[in-house]
DNA sequence: TCTGGGGTCCTAGGACCC
DNA sequence: TCTGGGGTCCTAGGACCC
């Protein structure tokens, strides 16, 4: 039987680095990216890190800190980050067809067919290869399974003199590095996993791996059997090159102040509603239901609501005019009055692929709703997001996010292409 | 005294991921 | 003053059906 080679390419502080790449004095300095709203960092270069600046530290903390305060800061800019990633992939693809994207900042590829002319040298050339393409610094983790590659990628990333690749496809090195790997540290291993185990004296990768069948059942579910066979090098998830159809899509946001409103509440949700509504255009789906939520903000000191209501979409639609109106029903009865609400959504489940759509001998159709949409989409493509929009989606959207330090919009929008003059 | 068994669907909640 | 958003999978329990 011959083995699997998995490898996971990892680009550095993802969202940091696309930064540098337009801003290459910030290389070697402390950059961290912002999560929407300007809330909490949720991107940092090492020398952030070093700085004692957490994932999910707050915006206000870096700034008032007497150390952390020389960090730069971004707000987060997807438009950009999206397109690096797109960028990525093509340089990762012409070096390793066999690709599945795992995540924006992520990808795993099987190499099985560069074992003659060595593995590790090639994955070496694809990491320069995107570092010399992109700009962006990878890290590449090489195993017989996917979390044995994860670990690996985990080293790339903290052994000096490695070159940024690091293989546990020899068994030998493999012992001896999952005896010493921490368990908290792997893939799919979380807080609650990692009390059970503790709980059970288990530590470490390799006391994991070597866990008796009968404690492993006692431990967890399937994920915990599958790790456990994964960490013993039997490939158990295998590499998805076409990704699943997705099952729901959601908007939410937190508002930029609280709202107390209907009206605005309103402007907010169906603002959230025409961007759900977008989104299954772009990926041709159509939705069956739809989900409206309202909460409190849960950091602060006043009486705490949640609220939700689900309603159906009949026919399935991804028509805006047909999201708009149902999740302006299902609001007026989520509503309470006297409430300080933090952050709102909608959720749309039931996704089927437009060519699917069920026959609905009860319900109205919308003849004329994919090419208005087509329309509607189009002039915002060009003219920039909600250019055209539904009245209801108001129009000065107190409610709105900060969003103070995003940088421009460099590879897709022709106004913001950096422009290199010669002296 | 005796009181089936198996299946589906739905929802809620937990855990985990990036 | 200020603490993200968007996903997946699994399990348990209730309702309902035959």
């Amino acid at each position: 039987m011959s083995e699997h080679i998995f490898a996971l390419i990892d680009c550095n502080s993802f969202y940091c680095s696309c930064e540098r790449v337009f801003q290459p004095a910030l290389n070697n300095k402390p950059v961290v990216v912002l999560s929407n709203n300007d809330g909490c960092a949720i991107a940092r270069t090492p020398e952030a890190k070093a700085l004692g600046i957490k994932m999910g530290t707050p915006e206000f903390m870096i700034r008032k800190d007497k150390t952390m305060r020389q960090t730069h800061i971004f707000s987060s800019n997807y438009t950009l980050y999206g397109d690096m990633s797109q960028r990525v992939q093509d340089v990762v693809r012409e070096f390793a067809p066999e690709c599945e994207v795992y995540s924006i900042d992520e990808l795993f590829v099987k190499l099985e067919k560069y074992k003659l002319i060595g593995v590790v040298e090639h994955a070496r050339a694809m990491r320069e290869a995107v570092l010399k393409w992109t700009g962006i610094p990878t890290g590449v983790g090489i195993g017989p399974t996917k979390t044995l590659a994860k670990i690996a990628n985990h080293l790339a990333k903290n052994t000096p003199d490695c070159g940024g690749v690091f293989s546990l496809m020899e068994e030998g090195t493999r012992n001896l590095i999952l005896d010493e790997f921490p368990i908290e540290e792997m893939w799919g291993i979380g807080k609650a996993s990692t009390a059970k185990l503790n709980a059970m004296g288990i530590h470490t990768a390799g006391q994991l791996r070597d866990m008796p069948a009968r404690q492993a059942r006692q431990y967890g579910t399937v994920v915990a059997e599958r790790t456990i066979l994964e960490l013993r090098g039997i490939s158990c998830i295998p590499l998805e090159e076409i990704p699943p159809v997705r099952k729901g899509t959601a908007v939410t946001r937190s508002f930029g102040k609280p709202v107390t409103s209907l009206d605005e509440l309103k402007q907010a949700i169906s603002t959230h509603a025409a961007r759900g509504a977008e989104k299954m255009r772009h990926h041709g789906v159509i939705a069956g239901r739809i989900r409206v939520f309202m909460h409190t903000n849960k950091y602060r000191n006043t009486p705490q609501f949640y609220g939700v209501e689900c309603g159906s979409l009949r026919p399935y639609t991804n028509d805006t005019r047909q999201i708009i109106r149902e999740a302006m029903r299902l609001t007026e009865i989520v509503f309470r009055g006297g409430i300080e609400y933090g952050k709102c959504g909608i959720i749309l489940e039931d996704l089927l692929p437009a060519s699917e759509k069920p026959q609905d001998l009860f319900s109205d159709d919308m003849p004329h709703s994919p090419n208005l949409m087509k329309a509607l989409d189009s002039i915002n493509k060009r003219h920039g997001r909600n250019t055209l929009q539904m009245a209801g989606m108001g129009l000065n959207k107190k409610w709105k996010q900060r969003s103070e330090r995003r940088s421009p919009c460099y590879t897709t929008r022709i106004d913001d292409v950096p422009i290199v003059r010669a002296i």
